[in-house]
RNA sequence: GUCCCCAUCGUCUAGUCGGCCCAGGACAACGGCCUUUCACGCCGUCAACAGCGGUUCAAAUCCGCUUGGGGACGCCA
């Protein structure tokens, strides 16, 4: 098989998205699966919402998610010539024609079709008027007067469309400028794509597309349509439906290689698995068992995705990620050797970087500062306690070396020794440290305060106690 | 309105040529175990082939219709 070259061509025009990431992720795997290549073009020619901005958003996207493109980017307003010179084969061999009708001529016509329950469309006033270049005049090509499209979509299977259901489209504008579809059918030949999945909603653009190949003489690459990602409501993702841009994940603190493991298995199975490695998925695409229905995104199933990659990666790694957002949240700038016992500690309770670093808070702040929660504190503070904070505090001054195997033994000799059950002690104790009933094991924690903190926060939380 | 596409648990999905599917896995929910809390982990429960016809010895799987959903009909991309 010739080689694979894929790519991704996103406007310009907002900052990637979920849909997008999504087609970008597709279009990597099939060029990475089959040793192909992955082309980044950047369809700016609207010039009114394209922005750079835009762009360097789009691409920093692409390098957080590791999706790596080949070769230069393409930027679509540097080829209007290129997209010109097609335009003038096409004149040349009768297949396209210059037409005079003004937007509101052909706009009448559309009513006029509609009016009589047809499809909206222009009625090949000019196509035989013979007309040449002029002012205001743009260039329409000429469709067959007959027959069907056909193309054996990759996740949909074979679609067919009546030519009569299409109308000679307009593929240069009257300023010169091509239109969509002209420069789409230019750039994806001329970057040599062999197969292009894209958004469901392209599915009507595509007939089009193949017509002007054929009209061209050119090559029709594979098309795959996958459907769009819905939201929860079963509504289209957009802007008001949550739909979040792949920007915003990151400052989530959400893990790229979760997000592209979740987004690639929405639309596309690979029997029951549902945890992917990046080698796996590599691996495994292969441009078969897309879904042709439309899925629902799910963050919830994100998270748990999300959480899993947290618990998997090597610490090293976790640490190195948790770390910017241990000091976005104020917490100042830890050695590795304190992010560590931290993330061992409290990894496998968070869902995303964010939450894991917002975990560690009570740990990060002074004894005298500790908030306790008011639930836990009135149930948990209670004069009893105090007598075991009391003697706990006088064993752990001692405690030496003060490490959590120390600790736990002293914890396990005080427990036992007065015939008592860790359910009476752990509760106070934990509230004492924690603020509250969560966190991870208590000698961990007492070990990661230190032995001044840990007593300190004894004795505060024993003031509590004796007040009842 | 016209054309195109889609239709399995709440959600993501498995389901090679129809039989091994009174439908499997995962997330969520619920229950339990583990346990020094919360989590993790483990075990279990709940839960779906849109409807109606047809083909067939046999249909979630094939065909048709209906219903429902989505998309497209630009000198936007």
């Amino acid at each position: 098989m010739a080689s694979v070259v894929t790519r991704f061509a996103p406007s310009p025009t907002g900052h990637l998205h979920l849909g997008g990431a999504r087609t970008a992720i597709f279009n990597w795997l099939l060029a990475r699966h089959f040793g192909g290549t992955f082309r980044l073009r950047i369809e700016d020619t609207d010039l009114l919402r394209s922005k750079q901005e835009y762009t360097d958003s789009i691409l920093a996207s692409m390098r957080w998610l590791g999706l790596d493109w080949d070769g230069e980017i393409v930027y679509q307003t540097t080829r209007t010539e290129l997209y010109n010179s097609y335009v003038e084969k096409l004149l040349a061999s009768g297949n396209a024609y210059y037409c005079s009708c003004t937007s509101e001529e052909v706009e009448a016509m559309r009513q006029k079709a509609k009016a009589q329950g047809l499809k909206p469309r222009y009625d090949g006033h000019c196509r035989n008027l013979g007309l040449g270049p002029g002012d205001g005049r743009c260039v329409r090509l000429r469709l067959p007067d007959s027959g069907r499209v056909v193309f054996d979509d990759l996740v949909k299977g074979s679609i067919a469309v009546d030519v009569k259901e299409l109308d000679d489209m307009v593929i240069r504008r009257a300023d010169g400028m091509p239109t969509y579809n002209m420069a789409v059918v230019v750039d994806d030949h001329e970057m040599g794509l062999t197969h292009i999945i894209r958004g469901d909603d392209h599915v009507s653009n595509t007939p089009k597309q193949i017509l002007l190949y054929q009209a061209l003489g050119l090559p029709v690459p594979r098309f795959g349509h996958v459907p769009m990602i819905l939201g929860k409501d079963k509504q289209k993702l957009s802007k008001r439906h949550g739909a979040k841009a792949v920007i915003e994940y990151e400052k989530d603190g959400l893990l790229p290689e979760a997000l592209v493991n979740y987004l690639a298995r929405l639309g596309w199975s690979h029997g029951d698995q549902e945890l992917f490695s990046r080698d796996e998925l590599i691996r495994f695409f292969d441009g078969t068992n897309l879904n042709p229905s439309a899925a629902c995104f799910d963050d919830v199933k994100l998270a748990w995705c999300n959480a899993h990659t947290m618990r998997e990666m090597p610490l090293s790694e976790l640490v190195a990620k948790v770390r910017p957002f241990v000091s976005t949240l104020g917490f100042g700038t830890l050695e590795s050797e304190r992010l560590e016992p931290l993330c061992v500690m409290f990894r496998e309770r968070a869902s995303d970087l964010l939450g894991l670093a917002e975990s560690f808070r009570p740990l990060l702040l002074n004894a005298t500062a500790l908030e306790y929660a008011e639930k836990d504190a009135r149930k948990h503070f209670v004069p009893a306690a105090a007598v075991h904070l009391k003697v706990l505090e006088g064993l752990f001054a001692s405690c030496e070396p003060f490490d959590a195997e120390h600790i736990d033994a002293v914890l396990n000799a005080y427990v036992a020794d007065n015939g008592l059950r860790f359910k009476e002690v752990a509760p106070p104790l934990r509230t004492a440290l924690m603020g509250f009933m969560g966190g991870s094991h208590l000698n961990e924690i007492m070990a990661f305060l230190g032995k001044e903190e840990t007593v300190q926060r004894l004795a505060r939380a024993r003031a509590f106690c004796e007040k009842g």
